[in-house]
Parts: C-alpha cells; structure tokens; sequence
DNA sequence: AATGGTAATGGAACCCATTACCATAAGGAG
DNA sequence: CTCCTTATGGTAATGGGTTCCATTACCATT
C-alpha cells in the first residue's frame, strides 16, 4: 500500500529545509507527505484534516504555520481560486516537472491543471521575465498564469 | 475641477448594463465613477470611503453588491494580491487600451502595472486559450498574470 | 544524566473582510 | 396611484486566517 519508492521523494526536501535553518519535524514531514501524496488543490483544512488522521495531535496552527513557511521557502505554492479559501501545491517533485498552469471554471469552481503549450509559453515567460526585470528593477522569482472561463458542464445550460 | 471629459466617457456603461436587465442607479454610477477615476488598486473599502465623500448614504454593503455585479458582467476585474483584501480594476475603458498585467513585490506587496511585452504576449495567449478551449472544452473568457518577486527596495536588504 | 537556551507547537481568543438577513425605499409598467 | 420587482443600508453573523501565551521538543554543553 504504502508506495515504497515514496522514501526516495522524502529525501529531497531534507537538504533545502535544513539547509535554511529549519528544523525537518514530524509536523511538517507529516504536512509535506499529504502534499507530495496528493494530487488535488488542498486547502489548510483538507491538509489538517488529513494530517489529522495519521497524527492527531497536530493542530491547525501549525499547518498553517508550516504552509506559510513553505510558501517563503519555495517549496509550496499558494493558489487562490476563487472559493474563499487558499490552496496549496507542492512546487514541484523531485524531479521538477509538476510546474504548470490553472484553468478555472467561473461557474462552478473546476480547477483543471495544464502542462501543454508550456514549452512556447516558458520561452516567452523568460524573456517577459527578463524584460520586466530590466525594465522595473525587480528580481523576479515566480509567476502565475490562469484561465478563467466555463466548463463544458456549465456551458451546457443557457 | 471636475473633469468635463468624463462624461462622455460614462455614457458607455449604460449600454451594457440596462442591455443586461440591471438599473443603472446612482450608487452603481459612483462607483464606476470612482474606479473610472483612480489608477489605483482599490478594495471594497478604498472605494466605500471615496464614494462616501459624495454620496454619504451609499452603504458598505452596496459596494460590495455592486462590485461583485460588476465583476460578473465584465465590466470590472477583482484580484487578490496576498494582503487579506480584494482589489478592484476597471477592466478597460471606452477605448479597450487598458488591459494589462501585474507585477507583485512579495515582501512589501507593491504591485506594478505594466503594458510592455503585452503585444507578444497577446499573441501566445490567443493561442494557448485557443488550444485549451479546444483540448478542455473550456469557453475561455479571461485570463491572469501576474510576475512575484522583489522589488529593488526590498532587495536592498540581505 | 542534568541543564539551559532557542525553535516549535497547540488551543483558545481574536481579527476583520465578506455575507446573510430583513425591514425599508425606489423604479417602473399599466 | 397601485402593485410588484429590484435595490439599498444597517446590523448581526460567518469563517478563514492570526495572535497570544503557556507548554514541549530539540540540541548543544557542562
Ligand atoms: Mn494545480
Ligand atoms: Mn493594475
Ligand atoms: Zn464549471
Ligand atoms: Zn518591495
């Protein structure tokens, strides 16, 4: 059950984490391994919630503590779709091909991830990049592209 | 003071808004007016204030009704920048020659306007919305971009 | 093993932007 | 003017997210 090549995946935040100053707890493995297993947009509760059932004694604080603090490092991006509630994604595996982009359905709060036509996006997105950061003076570290539009479903109802 | 101009340019509303079935009260004029007026990024409140000043007894409530309505027609876009509050843009003026993207200092949250590199990247989206319209089946209507990173101050600091 | 200082944690109190309610005021068609 | 729908404002409630603070876990030294 347990995917055994998971423990290889543990590894890579080890050195990152440390590497900063921080210390690699229970918690936060624990919070790190419901990201990395799952494959959906989980909110601070879903994580707590399923954090909660391996170790309960970890409290909501804390994941919100931990995400904030991943967020800073790089490790999870923070997304919001418009739903009242932030979510969270692991950046990217081990071998870092996760990054990709949002499509949001306005109507019914479908969130579908896209990886195609990133290629002539990400040679765009460097030069954008470099541009702007010439141009405005800033170091830019991140961005973040989304769709808005309407599902097939949604669509399907005058 | 008041700028004489203005009115031609509040004329354009009207058309879409009764075209939509909705009154175009004196409330809802101020407060396209007061986004019309402002380059700012404004929140709900930013804006409450501003409309206050002429028409104190427009209600926080009433902004944040109108706002949402313009939000669903189009007329105006919200966006969230990572401070706790929802800012508000009018999407484009009479002459569509507003539209454009952000970029977000993360530590002090300064956000930056920019038109540049707009037109290559008009080009790409037009045909990356195209391609995922078509392998989603997604009516796509609107797009977001937004570029993270420090801006020359807040680099000034290790 | 005992000690001491710092980082991390959990639970409850708190904050505050946004919503839900509900009673009242327009707007407009006939 | 009358009836009916849409819009409004004030206030109470909601609910993610934070702050506080007393308690623990961790780690390096005596
Ligand atoms: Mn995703
Ligand atoms: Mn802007
Ligand atoms: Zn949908
Ligand atoms: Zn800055």
């Amino acid at each position: 059950m347990k995917a055994p090549h998971r423990r290889r995946g543990a590894m890579w935040w080890h050195g990152k984490f440390k590497g900063m100053g921080y210390r690699l707890t229970t918690s936060r493995q624990a919070i790190l391994d419901v990201l990395g297993e799952s494959s959906e947009h989980l909110s601070a509760e879903d994580i707590y919630l399923k954090v909660h059932r391996i170790h309960p004694g970890v409290g909501l604080t804390t994941v919100y503590r931990t995400l904030e603090l991943l967020v800073q490092t790089g490790l999870v991006f923070k997304f919001d779709f418009g739903d009242g509630r932030a979510r969270y994604e692991l950046s990217e595996g081990p071998k870092g091909a996760r990054h990709h982009h949002h499509l949001v359905c306005t109507a019914c709060g479908r969130v579908v991830d896209y990886t195609d036509f990133i290629d002539e996006e990400i040679e765009l997105l460097n030069r954008t990049e470099k541009g702007l950061s010439a141009k405005y003076d800033f170091k830019i570290t991140n961005h973040l592209i989304q769709f808005y539009g309407l599902c097939n479903e949604c669509r399907g109802r005058s």
